[in-house]
Order: C-alpha cells, then sequence, then structure tokens
DNA sequence: ACGGAATTTGAAAGCGCTTTGAATAGGTTC
DNA sequence: GAACCTATTCAAAGCGCTTTCAAATTCCGT
C-alpha cells in the first residue's frame, strides 16, 4: 500500500493525505482524522527511501565502528549505542553501522558523507589528538563528539567532567588520610584517560604531594587488566592506601587481586571506581558496596542522539559543549587509611 | 555533482553513464573509460536513496540488537557484526542497527519490512523455541538465522555443530580417565547451550557413565560466572577432575577459581573450553595453553552476510542450511585424570 | 450582498537514479 | 539497392514521496 492507493482509496489526493500523516497544519481536523484513521486500518507505512530522497533527509545517522579490539571487549560500547536508540528509534531514526578494520575509517565516513546516506556520525573514544575532526568538518558531514580532543576546527562535543571526577576522588581519599594513591586507568591515548590522570594529579599538587609513578598505568579496561595492574601495585613496598579505577570492570579484577593479596576492601585498602552505570553490575550490590565517580553512559548516548539532531536541523555545532558533572557516590569500599 | 550533471559535462545521456557506471554490458569500452575516468576525476558517488528507490533494493540489511543485558556484556555481539561487515561492507551494503529494549521486538522488524528499509534482517541467539522465525516469515521479511530453533516453518541457518564438539570434547576428556566432569554452560534458555549439554550428555550416556547433576550448570558467558561456577563445582566433594566449558570469557573465570582453590590446571583439573576466536584472547598465548573447540564467530558472520545476501538476491532460504563442523584442539589445559 | 482574508484542497513539479522502448548509424546479406 | 542485423545511444517514464503554487471553498465584517 503506498500513498497513491491511500489517497485514492479516501477520495483525497496525495498532497493532503501526506499532509496529514506529517502533522501539517492546514488540513481540517476532521480530515486528518479519517486519513490516520485509514492509515491504521490499512497499516500504511510510507517507504523510506522515497521520503529520503523527496526530502533530502537520511533520517539516519553513522557509527563507525572500530573492530579494533581494545575498543570492543567492553561493554561501553554497547550501553552507548542503546542509548543512543533511545532518542533515535522514537523519531524513526536508522542507525547504520560501518565497520572499519583499523586505521582506515576514512573511507568509511567519505561512503557516509557521500550519497545522503546518513545526516551526520557520531565519534566516540576520541584520542587526544583525534583526525577525524579535520576529516568531518572537510567532508560537511555533521557529527558530534562523544568525548573531548584537542582540535584547531570549532566543533560539537558533550563530554564528562572526567578531570574533576578524578580530583574530587581523589581530594576524597586524600582527607581520609591516604597518602599512597594507585591510579588504574584506562589507554593513555585516549583524552578521558588523560583527563582522569590531570585531575589525579591535580588534586595530589594542591596537597604538595608528588606522585608514585609507579602507582600510575593504564590498559584495556578489562577486568583482567585491572587484576593485573592492582596485584603488580599491591605487591610493591609500601603499598598504596588506596586505589582509584577508570572502570567497574576493572575494579571487579583489582577487588580480587586485593582479597588475593590477602587484604580487605574498605579497610586495608579503599577503593574508587567509575561507574558507566551498567545495569548489570551495580555498585550497591557488590560487598563491600563501592564507592564511584557516577555517569550513566546510556544517558549520554542518549543526549549524543538528540544534539545530532539538532545539528542536522541546522544548531551550528560550535554553541554545543555540554560538560557533565559526574557525582561522587561514598560507599563502603573507601575508609580512613589504615593505622598499620 | 549528479548523475545529471555528470552526463552533460561528457556530452553524452544520464542513460549511458549509468549503464557505463554499473557495468551494463551495451556500452562501447571507449566511452565506458571516459565516464569512468570522469566519475573518478569528480569524485562521482550516486545518491543511495535516489538508486534504492528506482532498484527497489536497500542494499541494506538489518540486526535487531537487543538491549537485553545478557547479550551485551560478552563480545560475541560485536566480533559477529564485524564479520558481517567483512561481507557487505565490500557491496556497499549498509548495516542498519535497530535497538529494541527487551521483548518488543516485533516492532522493530516490522519497521524494517516496511518501507524497504533493508532487504533482509540477521537473526542471532536464538532461543530454543524462537517466535521470531515466523514473525519474519509473516513479515515476508527475508532473513537468516545464526544458530538453531524449533520452529515448523522452514527457513535458513547457518550453525556450528555445537553438540559434535561438546560430545567430541567430553570423549576426549573420558579417553584421558576423567569420570567426573563439570559442564559450564550458556543459559539454556539458548539453542546452542542445550545442544552443548545433549552433546556432553550423549558422551557420557555411551560410556554408561550417569551425569552428576550438581555438576552441570549455565548462565551468562561471562568471566565472574565462571568464576562463581567453577568456584561452586570445585568446593564439591569429590570435586571434578575435568570442566568442560562454553566460553573463553567464562574459562578465565574459570581458570582463577581453580588457583584460587589451590590447584594446577591441567594437573589437578583439566579443562576444555569453547574458543569463538577473539582477537585478544588466544588460547596459544595462556599459560597453561587452553585446549579448546574452536570455531570462528567472525567467519560465521562473513557467511551470514554471504548468504542473507543470495536469499535476497532470490535463492530460496528452505536450501540453505550449513552446520560447521568445530575442531578439537588439544593443548595444555587438558591431562590424564589425576591419580590421587 | 460583496470584497478580502482565512481555511482547505489539489495538480503538478520535482528529488536523482534506473530502465524501457525507440532511434540512429554502420555493417551484412542476398 | 532493399532488407536486415548489430552495436550504441538517448528521451522519457517511472520509483513513492514532499512541496510549491494555484484554486476552491468558507467565513466575516460591513
Amino acid at each position: 500500500m503506498k500513498l497513491k492507493d491511500l489517497a485514492q482509496h479516501l477520495g483525497l489526493s496525495q498532497t493532503t493525505v501526506s499532509r496529514a500523516l506529517n502533522g501539517y497544519p492546514e488540513v481540517n481536523e476532521e480530515t486528518r482524522r479519517r486519513v490516520l484513521d485509514a492509515a491504521r486500518r490499512h497499516g500504511y507505512q510510507p517507504n523510506a527511501n522515497a521520503r529520503r530522497l523527496a526530502t533530502g533527509r537520511a533520517n539516519a545517522i553513522g557509527i563507525v565502528l572500530p573492530t579494533d579490539w581494545n575498543m570492543l571487549i567492553d561493554p561501553h560500547y554497547m550501553e552507548f549505542q542503546a542509548g543512543l536508540g533511545e532518542t533515535l528509534m522514537a523519531d524513526e531514526i536508522d542507525i547504520v553501522l560501518s565497520p572499519s578494520r583499523g586505521g582506515d575509517e576514512t573511507a568509511n565516513y567519505q561512503r557516509m558523507a557521500v550519497g545522503s546516506r546518513v545526516d551526520g556520525v557520531v565519534l566516540s573514544s576520541p584520542l587526544i589528538a583525534d583526525g577525524r575532526i579535520r576529516l568531518l568538518t572537510e567532508l560537511g558531514l555533521p557529527f558530534i563528539l562523544h568525548g573531548r580532543t584537542e582540535s584547531e576546527v570549532p566543533h560539537a562535543w558533550i563530554d564528562i567532567d572526567n578531570e574533576g571526577a578524578f580530583r574530587h576522588a581523589t581530594k576524597h581519599l586524600l582527607d581520609l588520610g591516604h597518602r599512597r594513591i594507585g591510579l588504574i586507568n584506562g589507554e593513555p591515548r585516549f583524552t578521558f584517560a588523560r583527563d582522569r590522570e590531570i585531575g589525579f594529579r591535580s588534586a595530589l599538587a594542591a596537597r604538595d604531594i608528588t606522585p608514585e609513578e609507579l602507582f600510575i598505568a593504564g590498559g584495556v579496561m578489562s577486568d583482567e587488566v585491572g587484576f593485573r595492574i592492582a596485584e603488580r601495585f599491591l605487591s610493591e613496598r609500601p603499598r598504596p592506601t588506596a586505589l582509584l579505577v577508570s572502570s567497574m570492570m576493572m575494579s571487579l579484577g583489582a577487588f580480587r587481586a586485593i582479597r588475593a593479596a590477602g587484604l580487605e576492601l574498605g579497610r586495608d585498602v579503599s577503593m574508587i571506581a567509575h561507574d558507566d552505570v551498567f545495569p548489570f553490575l551495580n555498585p550497591d550490590s557488590m560487598v563491600p558496596t563501592m564507592s564511584t565517580t557516577r555517569s550513566s553512559i546510556r544517558a549520554a548516548g542518549k543526549r549524543v542522539g538528540e544534539l545530532l539532531m539538532e545539528i542536522v536541523e541546522g544548531r551550528a555545532p560550535e554553541t554545543i559543549h555540554e560538560l557533565w558533572p559526574v557525582e561522587l557516590v561514598i560507599r563502603a569500599s573507601t575508609g580512613p587509611v589504615p593505622s598499620d
């Protein structure tokens, strides 16, 4: 069933039916009701491609999926996609995936840019200096960056306050008397990891404490890597009395390392982990409950979707800079420094 | 730059240019060369939507992404997507994602079916009796199932021989003298988990061994769950001397549980895990190296893409049933049953 | 009862491509 | 030289929608 059929069936012109369906004001309410009703009854759905061609809008946004392994191990990506879907599904916006084997993303973005396959793209996990900003700007493909990067080109971004989050968390640990604090971070090439380290160092610097470089490490944010780094930290003498961890996944590994070392979390060693809020990893239901810096990555995905649509609809990208505050939630995994 | 411009520029009709570009035979070779050359020089790319509308083909396939948490934790999904991309990218086929919050997948499939958004869809992780088969058949949306399910409706599927894999693995352990073997499986609602259990049981039955129900368990295929189940198994007396594990992720957890119990893998306890071949989890680089039943999920994704395109191009789905054999690779994690 | 505004509808022209059916030019055949 | 191929090209008709511009109708104040 196409528009023409529906119009014929109703004894109306395509114009009117189209308008009624798309909520234009110049349609008699009575007529609109009739149209909507008939459309529902006949299960009419407009042909997406005809509409795309006529309007020039793809009603789709793109994601270039790096099939680089470091990214795919952890659930952040999927959780983010889910959030993105929340906004977009409601507006009938498709998400077009473009898997790219390491490095040659350029071709993927080019493909999306031309032929109006998508109206815009989402950039995730930016590096400290990320070439994609320039590339997309040159291609004229609207985009929004989830995270931040150094670039002369003005662009839209939304990020969480990684620096502030880790500064506050560090400060909190300092207030509890901790002096030897370990940082178990993400991979240093990513901006978020750098920002967290900056926050960590600045809190220490504010108290004139020189960070112990041995206690700063980063890697893929997996359980396994968390375990290994924590294990190494805890084997040092003197060992750190507190750990700051960049993800809940890593904190699970760190937790096991603490136990394996015969220590008790929240008493011998304190820990604060960054929580992206995964439904299957609840810091409140851990034993002991985990202190966290919290910011929902799913909510971020949702917002990214909204903002990208605004950009597509004409909003100037350079007016979009959202820095989300991060909540520090103190639970049982943090305690005063042990007297020993 | 559109087709019309290019044609004008060349002093040819759109028809000829279109034909030259799309490889139709009735074009003078000299002309074709000229057209191809000009197209490259001007960076001409056809408008995807115009083409879709004219041809009636979307050149896109869909995936309904369950934002159900059990699925997203593990990397299988992403690895599969990457494989899928390998086939499809080459043919300029888009992958359209449709995130669906638990249960209401129907609407998502309906949306894809109408309006020719996609030419077909991929079904993953089938349940033992999966209603999606009937749904899609009724919608007339071509699809291919990655896995198997019970359904009266004939349909295309491609699966690995889960039953055979676990039967062989079990048989191998039996040959090594093991009698108390634990099965750490995926969630029982999935067909693959059921098939693996069937294989396991049938190998035992062939030797007249009654499986110990205490040593059969399943769950989300995460490191954590693997740890918990293995921990529980190993605390029984007498404890199992061998473990059969449904994923490498779980085997990591199981491995830690073995060590935590003061046992040595490959001597006190043997283990065979199913390996979907993740580039970041290499059984050969583990210590000790891990015996596995191996089948690349990425390769499967690739094949699924190919087959789905064949279906879209007219091949009868009911002629497509591929059952891939699974390799048993013996490494150092398996050894003879300890004498004790 | 009348001119003008407001409301409501429709015919037709695209959107950028593919594809049908016809036309043209250049051989071949008898 | 007429009839017939073959190879190559093109004009034009869609694909199923949106949107412009014009037309028809109703409403209202005077």
